[in-house]
DNA sequence: TCGTAAGCGAGACGGTACGTCGCGTCTTGTG
DNA sequence: CACAAGACGCGACGTACCGTCTCGCTTACGA
């Protein structure tokens, strides 16, 4: 009566397949970087056919956002220390860490290039990029709450001046991500670029 | 003595065929996209051969960055109105005006693509990246001197917070970049996010 | 003690599944030919498991064997008129009647390909051309008897000389089989090709 | 002026290539059968890209008729002995003489099996047979002219009834081809069944 | 003016990966 | 047991581009 999907007879998904490949492919990502990552690697690396990736994975992007999805998603805490300040200084430092994870940067670099390649995979990029804002989203919409913030702040381009610097140097690599700029950057972003004195 | 590169005959490079190449590679990215763009096909449109492609453009980026880089650059006046706030309004302006031109937003994420991808092309896009940077830099440095922004300013950082955000839309299409924003967005960025009150 | 193979238990198998496979499969062969046929389109459109079909026909030609054998072989008498070319005449217009039946002409086709491309199969088809062979002996045999035929007969080649120029008209479609030929073919085949002048 | 084919520019077609594809072709028919043979074996062992394979030869009977259609063709001279016996029986010797090449019949029976599966190599393969036919319709024409065959002769089933028997042996199997029976089954196909006492 | 040294279109070449299809086997229910 | 469902490993398919490589032809310079 309650159940969710009503599958009635069928083999079972072979979660052992579905490991060996999600391994792989974090594997590849790690060794060779995305734009090296082929369907063909990933299944003959996973002992797996080419036709159960393509049953599960439509996509090679599909796919790599499934073995990094979950390592990405994990590493994002709502942080609610009672202050703006200290909550974003805590956020953007947990964001500035991934460059401890070369590969996960890699994989990030990959999805983002892909998003802009292929249409399709954009959208689902976007909303997995919208469940990222929503934490920086909410977490400033409590400082406005607290009168921390200007009441008549832009969530939408104040989200963008976290995530966007962020991005532009992973992207660019003109500059080094460094957890420990977290702090002044906060800083200069609450204070603002013009003179106090 | 006018010849620095000593040649001693051969065939002159076809001027024709370089404009044909130029004019195939940027249609084929205003109708299907940066994506869909292949060498072959250019050739084929273009009506060259693929060996004179290959001869002056060794990867679709570098053709592309030909086709488009004089367009992208050109459009990126250094403003010097005598006021950091005036000076930015109108550099951003002009920066958020690229999506008048949807295909140079095709190309521009693109190249940004291409760049994840190919680290070969990495240098080269972060060396055209920096040549723009270097604008916002100046104008950044005049305000300082004018005392209009604070002195303790992270030129770096601050760079990034003009073109983190924009580029950040571009590339995740989350929200729409206008040029009527850029008034607003300076203001927020040199006033900062928090209360004044 | 009703019983010769000692079930005990079990359900029983699907004459209705059954039905639905070799209507299926005489379908498939009706509108596409045999080398369209695939176990896999069978099974789908007879609303079958795969596996029901594999349990009861091992291979493809096993299947359209069994869709189309026996209406192949029902229209097979033996004629017996009291004289060889009468008793020949009747059988050849039968065997050239096929054409009148054209999704047979295409599983018989079909089969001998197959006869030729899978060694295990080829000797079940063969089996079954000894029962079409054995009947034109048996007439020519009659034949011989009765002094109508030549009494140093290799009735090997003489059943070949029958069958032989059928299966070839049909193999290689250079020419027509047509009834009406059934009777000046024997009248040939008895006569022989040299002037009786 | 007389030039047969205009080509201009482009790399010219390797030899090389060409051989080592037909070669390898004709190895696989001999060692493992026609049905065995795929283009990625032959590509494999050509040591041959597969793209070049499918520029040159579109399906895999195309390729095989190339590889084997010169050698199957060479065995098939006309013979004009003066006596329309004497020439059938050359030519029916010459033909069941194949069997002394058992990698040819497999080739024969391959190709026989593919016109029937593939009604667009039906057409090239009955072009090729009309060759053959071609000949023995022009010998028995010859003896027709010289009053040795029967006037009314309807020389389209008098070919039939020397390759027919010869290609039911050979697909169906139930009795070897021996070229010693070239001259009784000449012998009989010229007198006919008909007892002559 | 003529030879040499490019540039040019054409297009074949060896490769790699693509995404699909059908195979025959298997593992689940349920009847 | 039979059966529907359907996932699995497998292997070949035919295609698309890649970047490289001959070809024969066409320019331009400079000796």
């Amino acid at each position: 009566m309650a159940g969710t999907n009503a599958r009635t007879g069928g083999r079972v998904r072979s979660e052992e397949a579905r490991d060996a490949v999600l391994t792989a492919a974090a594997e590849l990502v790690e060794e060779a970087g995305y734009g090296e990552l082929t369907m063909e690697g990933v299944a003959a690396r996973a002992g797996v056919a080419k036709s159960t990736l393509y049953r599960w994975w439509k996509t090679r992007p599909a796919l790599v956002m499934d073995a990094y999805g979950p390592a990405l998603a994990r590493r994002m805490p709502e942080p609610d220390t009672g202050g703006v300040a200290t909550d974003l200084v805590a956020f953007v430092e947990q964001l500035y860490r991934v460059v401890e994870h070369p590969f996960r940067v890699n994989a990030l670099r990959g999805l983002m290039a892909e998003a802009q390649l292929d249409p399709s995979f954009a959208v689902r990029f976007e909303e997995w990029a919208q469940t990222r804002r929503a934490v920086v989203a909410g977490l400033l919409r409590r400082g406005v709450e607290r009168g921390e913030l200007a009441p008549d702040l832009d969530l939408e381009y104040a989200v963008d001046l976290v995530f966007g610097p962020f991005w532009y140097r992973l992207l660019v690599g003109h500059a080094p991500l460094d957890p420990a700029d977290a702090e002044p950057h906060v800083r200069r972003l609450l204070g603002g670029l013009a003179a106090t004195a």
